[in-house]
DNA sequence: CGAAAATTTGACATGACTCAACTGGAGTGG
DNA sequence: CCACTCCAGTTGAGTCATGTCAAATTTTCG
């Protein structure tokens, strides 16, 4: 198992010192994930916090309508996981599928809480990755009711230049809120200028 | 000063202990906030988190077309604060208004650092708050990327009803991410049903 | 290669915004 | 207590943004 990955993810928040790492590689495992599984349904509850050593995911809805909508994007030393679902213990609303083959490190909800509970480095260090992912949301919702579709794009477009040639437009325009017929007219609206 | 608001708002999660409320009741403070006064304003670097104990705030960014956008409400027992400036110690782009005359209990950042270091319990409450915050902002991007603005009213209807008979329907269009003329036609049609 | 998915295009329908005007209620000062 | 202003709320006409559906084409992946 290579958890250097995540190694040297938490050092750049506050590094792990060698008993703390060893105390978590104890609780990680490893899983290689094909390109369409899942490791998250409806239904299910989301029973594992999932790191990205390799490859990428995506976490959406399915509406009544049957149309799927793109809460989040994950890739390399990226995190991913139903949050609400893990600390319910609830059922999930939520899947979680691999847009490629990809190898992920998971630890269990309570081996997590052994981390908290013994190693305050670990609540540390979630605590900001939390609140630098909630900022992250804030800007996206504001995004939402401030921005025309288009906007939203070019930003996307800014924000996330590493995931352009690894997703379709048809899952950044789930992401954004806009139907891929749409988003396409837009894109010919930015070229023809 | 009352603290008690607070201490039984931490109830809720891990309850402090003797020594945890009087190592917090040092670095807390009172203000009293007049309606239409700020707390934050853009360009201001957000140097402290905010308990409401008596009132209501929202938090907006106002765009280049000078419209405002309302990021987040907060009443008894909720908080409010920039998150991203307070710990980038960078000039926040939102402002913080009190809706109502309003009381309120702050803590600065040194302050704060000092709790999440000698006290973990606060590390853990924290997180678990904005984990929980994390996630409904989670449902509110699902929703604005699926929705219709007539769903997501009747959404706001229920989710926030001790809202509703203290901001104007001006604010909750501006949360929604609608024009208020539109939300008055979205009014129209529901009770006309 | 062959099937499935992604992308594009166009015609049309609906959602949502803009602007201007009007109404009515809540303060405010004389 | 009245006149006044201010702001929330409503209405309607016109316009722009975005969705729906169907079809054709291209790309991707097994």
């Amino acid at each position: 198992m290579n958890i250097k990955p995540i190694i040297e993810h938490f050092a750049n928040y506050s590094p792990l010192n060698a008993l703390e790492i060893k105390e978590l590689e104890l609780r990680l495992f490893e899983r290689n994930i094909k390109r369409k599984q899942f490791i998250l349904q409806e239904g299910d509850v989301c029973k594992h916090y999932t790191f990205v050593v390799k490859g990428c995911f995506k976490m959406y809805k399915v509406d009544k309508k049957g149309n799927s909508h793109n809460l989040q994007f994950s890739i390399e030393n990226g995190w991913i996981g139903d949050i609400g679902s893990f600390h319910t213990e609830k059922a999930s609303e939520l899947y979680i599928e691999a847009m490629e083959q990809s190898i992920i490190l998971q630890i269990a909800k309570q081996d997590l809480l052994y981390l908290y509970i013994h190693h305050p480095k670990f609540n540390l260090n979630f605590r900001v990755l939390i609140e630098n992912a909630f900022v992250s949301l804030q800007k996206r919702v504001l995004q939402n009711i401030s921005l025309t579709a288009e906007e939203r794009y070019l930003d996307f477009l800014n924000n996330y230049p590493r995931l352009l040639n690894r997703i379709s437009n048809v899952q950044i325009a789930s992401y954004l809120g806009v139907t891929p017929e749409f988003l396409s007219k837009i894109r010919k609206d930015i070229v023809s200028r």
